[in-house]
DNA sequence: TTGGCTGCAAATATTTTGCACTGGC
DNA sequence: GCCAGTGCAAAATATTTGCAGCCAA
């Protein structure tokens, strides 16, 4: 997790180094992916960015994070029951605690995980290059309703 | 991971108890997802099954296959790359360690698994209901070529 | 100036739903 | 015989593609 002008930044060297141009739709996706706050869908980065583009469309919002995600400047988090969802601010693989109430997706510290992987290599002998890891239940302020 | 007849038997049983008939398309689908074999996706149970039966619709596999997740019989494994993917003979959530080489998928035993999600409950106050846990990596007879 | 980018619409892919007919019980 | 289940088609959802016009470099 890092500060998301950083983050920016990179991400806009990353295009200029590719020959991909900065318009002005597409600098204000790359700030909500590059703040990734509530690792956002498609839906909603269009819905943020149309609050100063109205006329932005759908196809464009896919495209650039298609992009981006072919330059390795995000990580599509693949759950398939809703739509995807994506983190430009943590490029990688990291646990997810998914709300399935509210759709909220927290990043949680797990001081066990390093030693579960290490159990997983003693155990099979792989060399693990990338996991994926999401963990599905109610969260404390759904656990009221 | 238990013998698909016995599955099958445990399946027809819930059906039953909930008042659900046993149709020939419904039992063709119950015997694929009883056994599983490499875990199939509805296009797949789609297949198998229309070879006994070639009237079978795609939304007839949807349905049950729907119906048995809904009683508890499938385990929907969330796959989003493909589409979906459905475990009818393990039903509870356990971790996949896939060969990107040569596929080959592994059910390791994980003791370190239980800890790893007791320390997630205290961290969050979340109440886990399940889990998706995939590495991926090449095994030891892959790292020799 | 110009070719990449946008935005609209149409196409594609996947899953769900409506409904008349069929057949398990 | 009753009504859940099936199969067809149409709808809903999610994502991709084609292309005319626009604008960042």
């Amino acid at each position: 997790m890092q500060n998301s002008a950083e983050r920016l930044e990179k991400m806009i060297h990353k295009l200029r180094d590719h020959d991909h141009r900065i318009t002005p739709q597409r600098l204000a996706i790359l700030k909500v992916l590059a703040a990734s706050e509530g690792h956002p869908s498609v839906e909603q980065i269009y819905a943020r960015v149309k609050t100063d583009f109205p006329t932005t469309s759908l196809a464009t919002i896919y495209k650039n994070v298609s992009l981006m995600k072919s330059l390795g400047e995000v990580l599509e988090l693949g759950f398939s029951d809703d739509s995807n969802r994506y983190d430009g601010n943590n490029l990688y693989p990291h646990p997810h605690l998914v709300c399935t109430h509210c759709k909220k997706i927290i990043d949680p510290d797990l001081s066990m995980l390093p030693g579960l992987t290490r159990e997983l290599v003693q155990e099979t002998g792989f060399r693990i290059l990338n996991h994926r890891m999401d963990f599905f239940g109610i969260c404390p302020e759904c656990q009221d309703n």
